[in-house]
RNA sequence: GGCGCAUUCGUCUAGGGGUCCAGGACGCCGCCCUCUCACGGCGGUAACACGGGUUCAAAUCCCGUAUGCGCUACCA
């Protein structure tokens, strides 16, 4: 038995196919977000019966695509549970069982016909603009035929009965109240026979899903909207084999920028992609929670713990929405700057190392605590993690040559140039400012020294010290330079500030 | 084609008969803060798909149309 009673169990059935999609996530994310806000059980069930496209590398992906969102599962194929297996593959004798009694009941019968045939038919009732269901020729067969085409060894699908015609046990006609869409109705004419066990032993998903909801004693199926009218044919098979019905509840699809299914032509859509590219786990977590979702206090910004206290899907939407990439930036933003830069720092280092910026095999104490600061001191500018790189690059690399050619007109006149000879003997006198109070120094002897304004002298000094016309303070900039310097493992030269002036002056005068 | 679902600013959404000449957020624009860039603050732009009903009153209820999407497989 289970540790757990709330009865409330829902799952997640990925198909193990490729790494884990924005769309999936959201699905995952919902069925999560129901199961901790009502204390019940979170399980994972690894659909891998098409197995032309499964693989166990791809089951691996999405597990850890899963778990870098933060999601962890009380049920799943890499940790048991007391329903195991937890992979479809591994369950064929239990779905084969299932099909048998409902072979034995009626509800169901071999099907002899093979695929080629199938499209055939298909193909040539088409233009009667009847629509293209199964023509019963197996259903129709005599029950000594099939015996015998079984003991002859022929190939055989198992074929789900629909009920049409009246005295038939079941009603064909199906009704489900979604917990998202409001009663849903189907007709019996919609439906025709379908696969529950193909040919080759294994099962549909319609049939495997059924069996393996009941078994798992699941109470709620949360799922995306592409499987709504696949629910008719699984709520009879429920029906047949007189087992009760889950709650359904289908979550609408995620569309890319055109209105259409989402799909890689839209670009990024795995979440490994989206890590890869610097958004946080917690931001993507909380974009894609907001889609189709919003709290009662309409709440944009948020931890995965508040969403957990207020997810209901009474307030989940029931119509699609387009994947908003500027709105899980701005969030991702949002996430970044209420982030300690201790934190931020662990998602960092690799591509600080990439960027040959870290000397050493091992990362001192102090080069973290500069890098941390440094992280500090531009962490407002970015909204991804891979832009810090490029906003802490003035820090690491700077060429006067390169830095004049792009701002000559600022650059080459007296007034910057007598500037920037002052600058350069202030810093060979008193060193860098490393202080508040000497920046203050320093900043106060230059103005009274060359005349210039505030806002007249700070440009040519930034210019000149970090090539670019934007960055962090001034006074934050002298400071890391400093210290940089005299840490070890970190590419920096010594007394930076200063040569970089002395560098542009020297450009200057060729 | 048949069946199903959906339809409020460009996008995510609030709203479920009167409080809505429709509120919030992203984006965009402007202003403020400021040595710069950001952050932040303030303001602006912009929507009830269409047509019929029902009602004293409709974004909200009903019907139809249009559009989009999904399913209609021995894919999931």
């Amino acid at each position: 038995m289970p540790a757990n009673h709330n009865p409330i169990r829902v799952r997640f059935a990925p198909s193990p196919t490729g790494h884990l999609h924005v769309g999936g996530a959201r699905t995952a994310i919902f069925n999560w977000l129901f199961a901790r806000h009502h204390g019940g059980s979170f399980i994972l069930r690894v659909e891998d019966t098409d197995q032309e496209r499964s693989t166990r590398e791809s089951e691996g992906m999405v597990l850890s695509d899963l778990r870098w969102l933060g999601l962890d599962w009380d049920e799943g194929p890499d940790i048991g549970g007391p329903w195991a297996p937890y992979r479809q593959s591994e369950r064929r004798e239990t779905y084969g069982g299932i099909a048998k009694a409902l072979v034995s009941s009626g509800n169901a019968y071999p099907c002899f016909c093979t695929e080629e045939e199938l499209d055939e038919r298909r193909s040539a009732t088409e233009h009667e603009g009847v629509a293209p269901h199964y023509d019963l020729r197996c259903y129709r067969l005599a029950a000594d035929d099939v015996a015998a085409r079984i003991e002859s060894g022929d190939a055989h699908a198992i074929r789900f009965h629909v009920p049409k015609e009246s005295g038939e046990s079941l009603d064909g006609d199906v009704t489900i109240d979604d917990l998202i869409r409001g009663k849903v109705t189907w007709k019996k004419e919609t439906l025709g026979d379908f696969i529950l066990v193909r040919s080759d032993g294994m099962p549909t998903y319609n049939f495997s899903v059924v069996v393996d909801d009941h078994l798992m004693a699941i109470s709620h199926v949360i799922r995306a909207e592409e499987h709504l009218t696949n629910t008719h044919r699984q709520v009879l098979i429920y029906r047949a084999m007189g087992w009760e019905t889950p709650h359904f509840a289908h979550v609408s699809l995620i569309l890319g920028e055109d209105r259409s299914k989402l799909s890689k032509r839209h670009g990024a859509t795995s979440v490994a992609a989206y890590a890869e590219s610097g958004f946080l786990p917690g931001a993507m977590f909380n974009y894609l929670s907001r889609l189709g979702w919003t709290s009662a206090e309409e709440r944009e910004f948020f931890p995965i713990d508040y969403a957990v206290k207020h997810f209901s899907l009474d307030r989940v939407n029931a119509a699609p929405a387009v994947f908003d990439q500027n709105k899980l930036t701005w969030l991702n933003g949002q996430h970044i700057h209420q982030t300690a830069a201790s934190a931020l720092y662990e998602g960092l280092e690799a591509r600080f190392r990439n960027a040959g910026w870290i000397t050493s095999p091992v990362v001192s104490a102090d080069a973290r605590r500069w890098f941390e600061e440094a992280i500090e001191a531009v962490k407002k500018k970015v909204q991804r993690l891979d832009e810090f790189v490029d906003a802490m690059r003035f820090l690491f690399e700077f060429d006067p040559a390169q830095v004049l050619e792009a701002n000559r007109t600022l650059l080459a006149n007296r007034d910057t140039t007598s500037l920037l000879k002052d600058l350069v003997s202030e810093l060979c006198e008193t060193g860098a400012p490393s202080s508040v109070a000497e920046y203050k120094a320093l900043t106060e002897q230059l103005k009274s020294a060359s005349g210039l304004k505030a806002k007249e002298l700070f440009m040519p000094i930034r210019i000149a010290l970090t090539g670019a016309d934007h960055g962090p303070d001034l006074q934050r900039i002298f400071a890391l330079l400093e210290k940089g310097s005299s840490i070890e493992g970190l590419a920096l030269p010594v007394e930076p500030a200063l040569r970089r002036i002395e560098g542009v002056l020297n450009e200057l005068r060729r």
